[in-house]
DNA sequence: GAAAGATCACGTGT
DNA sequence: CACACGTGATCTTT
């Protein structure tokens, strides 16, 4: 697994594409026109780990909430060291290191360094690789397996860091005067501490195993963890002079995000400005020189060698106003010395695409706001409807279809909420909590959840559990309550639209971030009875209790601590009934399967009580830029899927 | 808007 | 020569 070839970097512009050797040796970098003047050591094994152990079970303790306490104690001691723990401390972090989990990683001296001989609060870490490699020919296993890895290791930044936000937030009323602590940095500390870091063991030219151009992120550290970008601030990536086999830099990516003014971007031709010579507001103050990364980006047009274009976004909705998208593989073709608008000298590079790439994900998402205002502009023929829901939904739900006549999905009765059989409603206890201004801490719902809100106060999902208990009507706080996230319904626009290889197909024209409520899988509850008396619509039921548990991954912090055990009052109840969509359905049961989803079910209630009739809740498990299609794990084989899919 | 906060490259020192 | 440490630069983030 993970095996990978890689090809010797060199002579790209002759013969782009090399015969792909099948070792998993890495080849040392030999810059075209450059004398090797040293011999070449021989390379390490080129392996990736994957940072999952058989995630731990989580057996039910009798005190979850005290064991959520002692895991907040144990995650703000590892994250926060300077921070006053009046608790008990599980792991003093010195005296222990072994109790701490240590995840598998490539090289392990970089376990010992990172780890053992490394003292708490020292700062030296595994030092970046200077091996620069190129990755190609990757076998769809092998893709497979980047792509997971990377995805688990978003995941895991993603889990990190929204627990960093929950942990403080719990200390909120503690400490007056707040400031919100920088969540994405935390979460990137500690993923280091644990060598959790991905590619730092060599420097990848081109594009990093795993990354899709189109990929969205959030913060700069995000980045730096899975080592698309290793500056947390500069905008020029690059291998320093000083570790270069020739004395010269390299630059192998960039970030264009309008930070300088002189800065051209019309797409596939980018005229980027170097860095140097700003003061601390961004203005232009002294000449540039051509040295660190403006050099590295001269260098690297000498030798032809690719340079990965990341761009950086305005986003309303994102909590930095920002959000990065990956844009492919640039070619440095031209650099001048050249006076900017602020009159010092400033250095250009001229940058074009390199041709077949897919489409730039920046482009898509200048498509999809387009979308989101005037569709029928931006796409005058295709669109079936412009809401399947009719006004049902809080936002339109569109229908495209640009591939054959079927325009089946609106003959069906749109359907926002799952229908429960009305027996569901009279059963259960009627108790709800007493939070006229809110809920808190403490209160009778969050105990419900094991003693912590399910969500952070951005609405984001902050642990996947096996049924999470929103407040109802039987709650006295008011609906702008933390604990009514799914309730609400959608925030997204959505689009059904037609594909040649899924069938139907969902998609969002919105930016969706990771963990945050998608919407309900609604249908018409059967009971088991019912299903037995109703066979003939076999095909169109779906059964609850099929669904992959997803919700295990996402906040499982097992693999950063050994003895992570999730909080979970509840077992996972038993479903037993199945949901008849074969009249009325939403926007949920378009959307294809993958065994490698992007969108988990979680099992929610509110409106109930009875344990065995939760509502079917999805929630995104990353990122999902718009446009990209939305994917649930059935659960079943992927050739019976197709069918389902479809609700033929 | 300002201040806090990271990383890394580079320079100096041992 | 290699490593360690401090410093300065950097298209951040709240």
């Amino acid at each position: 697994m993970g095996s990978n070839s890689l090809v010797p970097f060199q002579d790209l512009n002759v013969c782009p594409e090399l015969p792909a050797t099948s070792t998993l040796l890495v080849p040392k970098i030999e810059p075209k026109l450059e004398p090797l003047d040293e011999p070449l050591p021989s390379p390490p094994a080129f392996s990736l780990s994957t940072p999952s152990p058989a995630p731990s079970p989580c057996p039910s303790s009798a005190d979850v909430y005290s064991e959520f306490n002692r895991l907040s104690e144990l995650f703000r001691s590892t994250l926060a060291q300077g921070l006053q723990g009046n608790g008990d401390m599980p792991f003093p972090p010195d005296s222990d290191p072994d109790s701490r989990a240590l995840v598998p990683v490539d090289n392990p001296e970089a376990h010992l360094s990172n780890v053992v001989l490394m003292p708490r609060g020292s700062r030296k870490y595994q030092a970046r690789s200077s091996e620069l490699v190129r990755v190609m020919d990757l076998k769809p296993e092998d893709e497979r397996y980047f792509r997971d890895l990377i995805r688990k290791t978003r995941m895991l930044f993603d889990s990190l860091r929204v627990y960093a936000i929950a942990v403080d937030e719990k200390q909120k009323d503690l400490m007056v005067p707040h400031r919100r602590p920088r969540a994405d940095l935390k979460a990137a500390a500690v993923m280091r501490e644990h060598g959790l870091w991905l590619n730092r063991d060599k420097r990848v030219v081109g594009d990093i195993p795993g990354v899709s151009i189109g990929d969205v992120f959030f913060f700069r550290m995000e980045l730096c963890v899975i080592g698309l970008h290793g500056q947390a601030q500069a905008g020029i990536d690059y291998v320093p002079s000083s570790q270069s086999s020739n004395g010269e830099p390299i630059a192998t990516s960039i970030i264009v995000s309008g930070g300088y003014e002189d800065d051209e971007d019309a797409g596939d031709v980018i005229v980027y400005t170097g860095h140097g010579g700003q003061d601390k507001n961004n203005k232009q103050v002294v000449h540039q020189k051509l040295e660190c990364g403006n050099l590295a980006l001269e260098r690297s047009m000498n030798y032809g060698i690719e340079v990965r274009v990341i761009r950086g976004f305005k986003y309303e909705g994102s909590v930095s106003g920002k959000v990065y998208v990956y844009d492919g593989l640039y070619r440095i073709i031209e650099t001048w010395f050249d006076v900017g608008k602020s009159g010092f000298g400033v250095f250009k590079f001229k940058l074009v695409r390199i041709e077949n790439q897919v489409e730039m994900g920046s482009t898509i998402m200048k498509f999809a706001a387009s979308l989101r205002t005037r569709p029928l502009d931006a796409r005058p023929r295709g669109y079936v409807t412009l809401d399947l829901s009719s006004k049902k939904e809080n936002f339109p739900v569109l229908f495209f279809n640009d591939v054959d006549k079927d325009h089946d999905p609106i003959y069906y009765e749109y359907l926002i909420n799952t229908v429960f059989p009305p027996f569901v409603y009279h059963c259960g206890s009627t108790s709800g909590c007493d939070c006229v201004g809110g809920c808190v801490d403490d209160c009778f719902c969050a105990k419900k959840n094991g003693g912590e809100f399910p969500y952070n106060l951005q609405g984001i999902l902050v642990r996947g559990k096996p049924l999470i208990f929103e407040c109802g009507p039987h709650c006295r706080c008011p609906p702008s309550c933390r604990n009514r996230v799914a309730q609400k319904g959608v925030r997204n626009r959505f689009e059904v639209f037609r594909s040649t290889e899924t069938g139907w197909g969902v998609r969002s024209l919105d930016l969706i971030q990771a963990g945050s409520f998608i919407c309900e899988y609604a249908g018409v509850v059967l009971t088991r009875e019912q299903v037995q008396v109703f066979t003939m619509n076999g095909d169109s039921l779906i059964y609850p209790s099929r669904f992959a548990e997803r919700w295990r991954e996402w906040g499982n912090l097992s693999d950063v601590f050994c003895d992570y055990k999730c909080p979970e009052d509840p077992s996972t109840p038993p479903l037993d009934f199945a949901m008849d969509v074969s009249r009325m359905r939403n926007v949920a049961c378009y959307m294809s399967h993958s065994s490698s989803p992007n969108v988990l079910v979680q099992l929610v209630l509110y409106d109930h009580n009875n344990v065995s009739f939760p509502h079917l809740m999805l929630f995104a498990m990353e990122n999902i830029p718009p446009m990209r299609e939305l994917s649930l794990d059935y659960g079943v084989a992927d050739e019976y899927m197709g069918k389902l899919a479809i609700c033929n």
